[in-house]
DNA sequence: TGTACATCAGTGAACGCGCGTTCACTGATGTAC
DNA sequence: TGTACATCAGTGAACGCGCGTTCACTGATGTAC
């Protein structure tokens, strides 16, 4: 598995573009990014990328999944030793965090329908889903919560999505420029959701 | 108020070319509308559509308030007379539901911020917001929710649009080829909440 | 160690496209006397 | 009722722009003997 030293520099001319690419998404928008931009800043012509990506929708691609990878980390910062309920609370409230600081990365991010195309197939491992979907199993588990009838741990999870990324769509959109207190009022939303499931 | 012919003509073609821009808006997203094609199905020339909007902008905004209304002319088709709580729920599907059956309205609809600026201005009469706003005071009178302390109906009425909201953005974006009985989960979820209250 | 050659990274120019908006204009409609 | 005229609705052509992608190509890098 050692790489040649041209593979590795093709690796790195890929980054830079990804990262050129990252930087001009946060200032304007994925909808209007444009590869003879990026060629601009990274010091290649236009042609020179498809050396690197076969399309725009392919950076773009590969941009949304490592931008995932970023929500997982802050996630995974939510120490695990958390009372369950305590831990559904904070992990929401980065979630939210993200997306209010982040705008351009979290709009691409969820501009991508998940692959995941019903409850049957297998949740994929490594995302920010998965892991509220164990903090919500783990506070079923420990009895925290009660499931209502015929409702299980990934409906639940589902709709405390829906609500934190309500939340975060909102600010981004309808309630952009609004004042008021979000970080407290969301807070009260989850725990008033989860206080619903006693 | 009585109108010349002549404004009568104006107005009549105002509305053909916002009606043939909201078509194409339902068929190709907002963020693709083009004039040029809009003056194409209209039957006008590029230039004749500046003889009744200033801007493509001006189209948008104008369009974005007829969207609202049609919202809202559903959302009052929902029993005043039903009890708060069941009301309440009722009027967040009817959302969903047009979120789902108008992804392209209801995106064009919450692109635009709202002009309140923070909860001292006051709520806009004749709004979305404004009748789940007065459906949430209810159930709060009549003792069918209860308020967390801090919490006012706004700040109540802003958790459960955040959810209905959620709920409907996700169909739209991640979970758009999803199956799975929304209704039903939706449903569900808001009826959570609203038990979270007491 | 030198050399011949294949591969590779990168370029410049063009293709073909669509866009919002402005401008000078014309022919039709309506108004005032 | 007829006429002169102002206003109006609408046009055609252009401005100036940016876009993603392809193609034939060149000079540099690495490889094999």
């Amino acid at each position: 598995m050692t790489q040649s030293p041209r593979q590795k520099r093709h690796e790195k001319s890929q980054q830079v573009i990804l990262d050129v690419a990252a930087k001009l998404i946060v200032e304007n928008g994925y909808e209007n990014l444009s590869l003879r931009e990026v060629a601009r800043q990274a010091d290649y012509s236009p042609a020179a990328l498809y050396e690197y990506f076969k399309s725009k929708e392919d950076i773009l691609f590969v941009l949304s999944e490592q931008i995932g990878d970023q929500m997982l980390v802050l996630m995974n910062e939510v120490p695990a030793s958390l009372p369950p309920l305590e831990r559904i609370v904070q992990l929401g409230q980065v979630y939210i965090r993200f997306a209010v600081s982040n705008p351009s990365k979290f709009q691409l991010m969820n501009s991508l329908p998940s692959k995941r195309k019903s409850l049957d197939e297998p949740v994929s491992a490594n995302s920010p889903y998965k892991l509220v979907l164990n903090a919500v199993s783990a506070a079923i588990k420990s009895g925290d919560i009660k499931r209502p009838k015929g409702i299980h741990a990934e409906e639940i999870t589902y709709s405390l999505w829906a609500l934190i990324h309500g939340a975060s769509m909102l600010r981004l959109t309808n309630l952009r420029d609004f004042q008021a207190d979000f970080e407290k009022i969301d807070q009260v939303a989850i725990k008033t959701f989860l206080k619903g499931l006693e």
